[in-house]
DNA sequence: TGTACATCAGTGAACGCGCGTTCACTGATGTAC
DNA sequence: TGTACATCAGTGAACGCGCGTTCACTGATGTAC
């Protein structure tokens, strides 16, 4: 079953998952529909059985992106303490993702074409409830949570874009992101200092 | 001397406007060396005689953008009449930069190779000129100048990379600039709430 | 002022490229009876 | 349980593509004497 020319059973993921592999090794530009079949072990015309062309594979691959930003992201924030803590901890791991992914990131992040799937609103869902959980706990003010969200969200997503592209150095983005944020924070009106 | 087919007289800085204007309208993979000489009126390997390659010209391009950048966000802070309207005014430049440009900016910050000019380094020091002036004039208080420029910058950064690619409403991006920027500074304890 | 020559800035033909995509096809699977 | 047939998921050859880049070249300019 495993290696069956035909009826491969599960080709659509094992594409995704191989252009992911091959984006992250080449880049946008060497993710190529033909090295990425081949990979799979499959003709180079068995993905147009699955995706429409290759800007298609490139969609499916920016949501699978979403999804894992989203729920590394949620479970890092998970392990804080306070609602600061977790806000910091979410806003780190956004970075190291980013980090981590370059040019997964870049692709997440490259067009309005990106961001049309239940898992880039997922990723954008989990900054709203880190602050009104932290509206919840009295740390934070009421109002405006979207507006809140998106602040951080757009602070965050500098400091990763920043650092993924090479104007900030390698040892300074982390301690960045915790002042930056930190500041934001307070600027806020956040209370309980503790990390 | 203007339509002589040989010695164009300043060909370089036509080519870099040429691909400039083609990158704008088609992006980055559209702009093709060959059609950016078809346009300055030459032939095709002409470029080759002022940069060693596509990747060259897209530097040049994005230098002379930084440089553009640069001054637009320096001219519209220098209108303000206290510091923190200028670091209001500067940062929403930023973002209306980018918006206007939104292939040249995607291009500028797209890879660590494209902010190795003097015009990157110049658009960075725009930000830590703001806040030293900032800090000058007593509303901000003193240290870590470059912490605070790089901080702000992210957040106006996130801000505009957001909004290019279409994660921003239309409506919504001046707003949550104005509010953002004003938020960080609250939180860095700047004085003068005054616009 | 004129001539010889080096240098500079273009030309235009040609190569090679892997790629995305279309096409008519065929082998495997599932279902109705 | 067997057979007929529809459907699904692959194959492989082929086309067309504009592109980046190299090459040997030629026309224009500047300078030494």
């Amino acid at each position: 079953m495993a290696t069956t020319a035909y009826h491969h059973g599960d080709l659509r993921r094992a594409l995704v998952a191989e252009a992911r592999g091959l984006l992250a090794e080449a880049g946008v530009q060497g993710m190529s529909l033909r090295e990425v079949a081949r990979r799979a072990g499959v003709s180079q015309t068995a993905p147009y059985r699955h995706f429409e062309d290759r800007g298609a594979l490139l969609e499916a691959v920016a949501a699978e992106g979403f999804g894992s930003l989203a729920r590394y992201t949620a479970e890092r924030a998970a392990g804080g303490r306070s609602a600061r803590s977790r806000l910091r901890r979410g806003s780190l791991a956004y970075v190291e993702f980013a980090m981590s992914n370059p040019d997964l990131f870049r692709l997440m992040f490259s067009g309005p074409e990106f961001h049309e799937s239940a898992e880039a609103r997922a990723s954008y869902r989990a900054w709203v409830e880190l602050i009104t959980d932290a509206q919840a706990s009295g740390d934070l003010a009421g109002g405006s949570t979207g507006r809140k969200a998106r602040s951080l969200w757009s602070l965050i997503h500098g400091v990763a874009d920043l650092a993924v592209n090479g104007h900030l150095a390698d040892e300074e983005w982390p301690r960045l992101a915790g002042a930056a944020v930190d500041t934001m924070l307070t600027g806020m009106g956040l209370t309980g200092m503790g990390a």
